[in-house]
DNA sequence: CTACATCTGTTGCGTATGCAACAAAAGGCG
DNA sequence: CGCCTTTTGTTGCATACGCAACAGATGTAG
């Protein structure tokens, strides 16, 4: 038999449970508000900060999504006009994501509704020194 | 435009990305040991450590799984022999929930496999007061 | 150059999930 | 009691996911 500290374990199960608890209601209040997953924004913001086109490979790879489900995702999005493939230069397997103007729109209407959500998330439930100690000790785990 | 402050908004990027990271290995490490999934382990632990039949809307509400999702999640522990659906003496639309022997047997022999994962995946990453705080923190989000 | 291994993205198939509708029982109130 | 609402668990259907196999392109070693 293993043994696990009484602290990780509670750790462990904490992370288990918060994480998806967390994420349902945000995902509830932005479907409430009529907007896509939450799977679509980060595409979206993350293909917005990028300001270049990116390879889905790399998307992938921020996003932590398995190139297959990825591939399916971007269908859905490109259906929507949110996101546009093209030929990648150097590459003639890959494509470069490119974000629509209605991609771009969009995500910055989507984006108020978000923030909302976060701030009832987090925001009113731990202080910034709080969160912040918390953002750190969930990056040492990658 | 909502404003988040940025650690909340930190907190929350990591919460997204760090808990299905860590559940992605720990669910690899158990299929490779040639165990169910996490799921599963969690029902059997739950009812046993209740010690005694559980409801199916107690163990719902326990491990944040949704009634539809449970249901099904049942029928397949059911198929295996690991959990008994009994009827319930008070209510008539309910069932309790027994842990079979078989389902005692199998949560004992994954728990090395599992303890090792969590090991891996925050024991050695973290210290024991590092731990306590990130359970601490998390539990306020609840 | 040729042959082999690797990488990138897609797809078919089986399974799990979310939603809405449902049946049956329990509770509440006149 | 009789009627209505709520609770508990299940199910049909549409969607999303994981896996393995695949096609096409690229890299690498002889």
């Amino acid at each position: 038999m293993q043994q696990v500290s009484k602290a990780a374990e509670r750790a462990w199960i904490a992370l288990l449970r918060v994480g998806p608890h967390l994420l349902d209601r945000v995902e509830a209040e932005l479907k409430a508000a009529g907007f896509p997953p939450l799977a679509w924004y980060d595409v979206l913001w993350e293909l917005e900060r990028a300001g270049a086109p990116v390879r889905q490979r790399d998307l992938g790879e921020r996003l932590l999504v398995a190139r297959y489900n990825l591939s399916r995702l971007i269908d859905r999005l490109e259906a929507e006009a949110l996101v546009a493939r093209e030929d990648c230069p150097d590459d003639a397997r890959g494509q470069m994501l490119k974000l629509t103007r209605a991609g771009r729109s969009l995500r910055a209407r989507m984006w108020p509704a978000y923030a909302a959500a976060i701030c009832t998330a987090i925001e009113h439930r731990l202080s910034v020194t709080e969160a912040e100690t918390l953002a750190k000790l969930l990056d040492k785990l990658r």
